[in-house]
DNA sequence: GTTTATGCAAAAGGTTTGCACGTTG
DNA sequence: CAACGTGCAAACCTTTTGCATAAAC
């Protein structure tokens, strides 16, 4: 189960190559570990703690370059923005097959992700009755998670 | 159609009575003002933007007193928090009776309200069907409005 | 009079940018 | 070698806090 074709990450890769590619970008090797590390993982990752691991496999690095290739990720539609109501701006990678949401527990902190396709579609006939061009969209419920509850009683 | 019956604007008074005196808290001139206004608007104010309204009502209010009233809001429940992804918290009155959800224009920043129940109501059973306990939730759809689509063809 | 609320200014926290230097093509 | 990418440090912007003073009870 752990071996892959060689649909998911290639799909992205080229995607982003092809984004850099038109813009006149050039191939660099830091940028390049900190895409394929992101994207390897299915995180909701901050600046800061994106930052912090990939410090361990490129010591060199500094903090706007993680910045800079979070915000060429999402700008290429490769990493989408999530806003757990920390403070802080938070990545996911987006591989476009598999979009979910967030139930957002308050104590802890846990993100427990899901995916509704009966939503989903109701979303789209919102959408269409605004005759509104969905691109995104972020669906999030804050609350306690199963755990947190029975910790209080 | 203007007349209102004592209802909405009462109920959400009595809530924050209720919280400031549980704990002690005094009756200040200036955050009445604050609250009153706020919650007489149908609005996702940024603090800035409360401020700035708010000084022409009360001139000498600080933006801490703003800042302040809006979390004291967010806590006892009359304000809800919103992320337009625009940098900044944004709060909006949360009368109890009418939960809605957001189109969010990225081209004009308009927003477009909503109200859908079948979508909450298969998002409380997604709920419980991870056992978790529901406070708060949004759903946000992130694209382009009609009028901004006939603008670029 | 004691306690809470406020304004101010400074601190904190996260994000963004200018610039000199390093890399890529 | 020309153009882009990077690290560093400083700038920026929003949010938060400490403290002396003002207002509420």
């Amino acid at each position: 189960m752990k071996m892959k074709f060689n649909t998911k990450e290639d799909i992205d890769t080229n995607r982003l190559e092809r984004f850099r590619k038109e813009r006149g970008m050039k191939n660099s090797t830091r940028r390049a570990v900190v895409v394929a590390h992101f994207l390897s993982r299915d995180r909701h990752y901050s600046v800061e703690e994106l930052y912090q691991e990939i410090k361990r496999i490129e010591p060199g690095i500094g903090y706007s370059t993680i910045y800079r290739t979070l915000k060429l990720l999402n700008r290429c539609g490769l990493a989408s923005q999530c806003d757990f109501a920390d403070g802080r701006q938070r990545f996911e990678p987006c591989h476009s097959t598999k979009h979910h949401d967030h139930l957002i527990c308050r104590k802890c902190g846990r993100i427990i992700e899901f995916k509704n396709d009966d939503i989903e579609k109701l979303q789209e006939s919102v959408a269409r009755r605004h005759q509104f061009q969905v691109e995104s969209h972020q669906l999030k419920l804050f609350g306690i998670c199963a755990s947190c509850q029975t910790k209080t009683g």
